[in-house]
DNA sequence: TGATGTGGTGAATATGTATTCATAGAATGA
DNA sequence: TCATTCTATGAATACATATTCACCACATCA
């Protein structure tokens, strides 16, 4: 027993955690919470249905797990790009582009986290990691453009509403895209995003290079 | 029995019907489908479950007409105006605005219809009536902003990437604000987004008034 | 080797709820 | 008045499924 390494018998049982987890995500994401049982997600991942309770106390709280660990990550490749320190048009490009990857590495999860943000997240506890990603992304673009605006390198504009158009148009693109996943399409599509709100907010015209 | 003229029996029995309606609408748009129980529908409307029975076959067929009912009142708002046969500035103008009356005249659907936007609508068939008018009014917003490009009265964009972002964007708008109506900040905020929208298309550049 | 602990198990339990159906009562008409 | 029809009803049924728990298999180690 070791502070910093664990033993086999810690790493398995920290392995089939993954595995249950991993089952349940790709159930709930394709069949939503109500339609998926605790008895699909032990079958698929190949355990008893007793064993899901040793490391969830209850369906509900496995799926917040799942949504916890999945915002956790899109947040943390967001989040750095929003507060990093480059101009304005660069974070708000970058922050566009990082979706090819998010959504590359998360299929999977980007079809549960996207089909939630219609819900009603205000009311459901079980989403809450989501509204506070959601609502932390929004005033961050927010800020950006309105930093852009106080530099004159963006047009006037209402940043609230810019903000919203920017975060719900890469949102529901990710959602589309995660359906049939091609990176290159992906790329593409993000690209013409970005170069439309490039368009709209710079002073300058870019080249619009329709493809 | 008039062929015209409804009996006072077959008006209450529409009635009848309408009330369950309402009930179902209000207790699913706040609660989701699998959170209400034909119970919870039958105790609001104060008929019995087995009446529910008597005008619907299933609790999704049920579901299935309120979704058909809104949908529809909706589509017959919105698709004459992307049809009619003013300039595009106009239609686009118009669509946008439009929405004023319709988020104060469904709030109860409004947030049924627009929280449902993001599940896998293509999957789910108790859906497929706002997988419909979402795909119809997506290409009709793209044709208009292509007829406005080739008359050159728009900028060089992205067509289909515009009639996303605009169709999310609104969407988006209507379902933050059925959660608070107040139509005057519904307006203010509609007002802007065709603001944003206009300006990122049009080549002459149209006032931005920061309100 | 036997004692102890750990993770795993799935049948049994408890609960919720969609749907049915035999029945009641009101309206209609002969 | 009696028979017929229509609507409404809610207890009973059937089923699904979240959760529990007594028990198993195996590893660890005294």
């Amino acid at each position: 027993m070791n502070k910093t390494k664990l033993s086999r018998k810690e790493k398995d049982k920290l392995r089939h955690r993954e595995e249950i987890l991993e089952a349940a995500l790709i159930l709930f994401s394709s069949k939503g919470f109500h339609t998926v049982s605790m008895q699909d997600i032990a079958s698929d991942s190949e355990f008893g249905v007793g064993t899901l309770y040793n490391f969830f106390e209850s369906k509900e709280q496995l799926f917040v797990e799942l949504m916890k660990a999945g915002i956790e990550k899109i947040g943390q490749l967001l989040i750095p790009i929003l507060d990093s320190n480059q101009e304005e048009e660069g974070k708000l490009s970058e922050f566009i582009l990082a979706h090819v990857d998010i959504i590359e590495s998360n299929i999977e999860f980007i079809k549960l986290y996207v089909s939630q943000y219609g819900m009603s997240t205000s009311a459901n506890p079980m989403l809450k990691n989501i509204s506070v990603l959601k609502t932390t992304v929004a005033s961050k673009l927010e800020s950006i453009i309105k930093a852009g605006m106080r530099k004159q390198i963006f047009r006037r504009v209402h940043p609230e509403i810019v903000a919203l158009s920017l975060r719900v148009t890469v949102e529901a693109f990710s959602l589309e895209s995660s359906e049939h996943f091609d990176k290159v399409k992906v790329k593409e599509g993000l690209l013409k995003i970005e170069n439309f709100f490039l368009n709209a907010l710079l002073k300058k015209e870019t080249d619009t290079k329709i493809i």
